[in-house]
DNA sequence: AGCCAGGGTCTAA
DNA sequence: TTAGACCATGGC
């Protein structure tokens, strides 16, 4: 069986090294929330047109309406539009400056985001590592997967997190670039070619398709 | 036509 | 604490 590092090797190996998801923090979380159980297709299309004035001061001046308006296309839009308004006021209690984070702890920061109704686990960890760069493996629903059909058997997504993070340096550019790579075999390659011999995982994975 | 997509919340047992 | 319903929409 591979380490997490050896997952992580592999994967570098295989597809180079991957895009970081954005270097505007508040881009993260506005896509953060919008690709809650939603296609990153939809995600892309729907921001498109948007990244230019997209900023949490943008936010706070829409109606309620417009917003869901705006983010219908991703579903869940009362929920969603909810969200990120919070989540954009929270950002600008810190001048919306990563900076004025330095300050705090990431636990602390991660229960704040937390407490974000619409916000779990998984979308707090994407922007604490994203947006923050704080070092915290992100588990979703690829990397279960990809694990799964690798031949673990993890209790919970806290052991597949400490798998990860008691391998590789406690680093967030690590842990962000990994996750991507994960989506990177599971959707841009494994789900396009299902089975394939190039898989860094060949053999391991049985062939079958994450 | 249905099923699923990078989730989260709420409730019932 | 955990399983299951529910939330919206578009793409394939």
């Amino acid at each position: 069986m591979l380490t997490g590092e050896g997952v992580y090797q592999k994967l570098l190996a295989a597809y180079g090294k991957p895009r970081w998801w954005s270097d505007d923090p508040f881009v993260v979380m506005f896509q953060a929330v919008l690709v809650q159980n939603t296609a990153w297709s939809s995600v892309e299309r729907t921001c498109a047109p948007l990244m230019d004035s997209l900023a949490p001061e943008y936010i706070a001046r829409l109606t309620d309406g417009r917003l869901e308006e705006l983010i219908a296309p991703c579903g869940f839009k009362k929920a969603k539009s909810r969200t990120i308004r919070a989540l954009a006021e929270w950002f600008m209690g810190y001048d919306c400056d990563r900076e004025h984070f330095s300050d705090i702890g990431t636990d602390t920061l991660r229960r704040e985001l937390m407490a974000i109704r619409g916000v779990g686990e998984e979308t707090a960890d994407v922007i604490l590592v994203y947006a923050i760069y704080r070092p915290r493996f992100i588990v979703d629903a690829y990397t279960r997967r990809l694990l799964e059909r690798l031949g673990y058997g993890f209790a919970s997504d806290d052991a597949i997190r400490r798998f990860f993070e008691e391998s590789l340096p406690r680093d967030a550019e690590i842990y962000g670039r990994l996750h991507w790579l994960i989506l990177e075999h599971c959707i841009a390659a494994c789900r396009k070619k299902p089975n394939c011999e190039s898989c860094p995982f060949a053999e391991m994975c049985g062939f079958k398709a994450v």
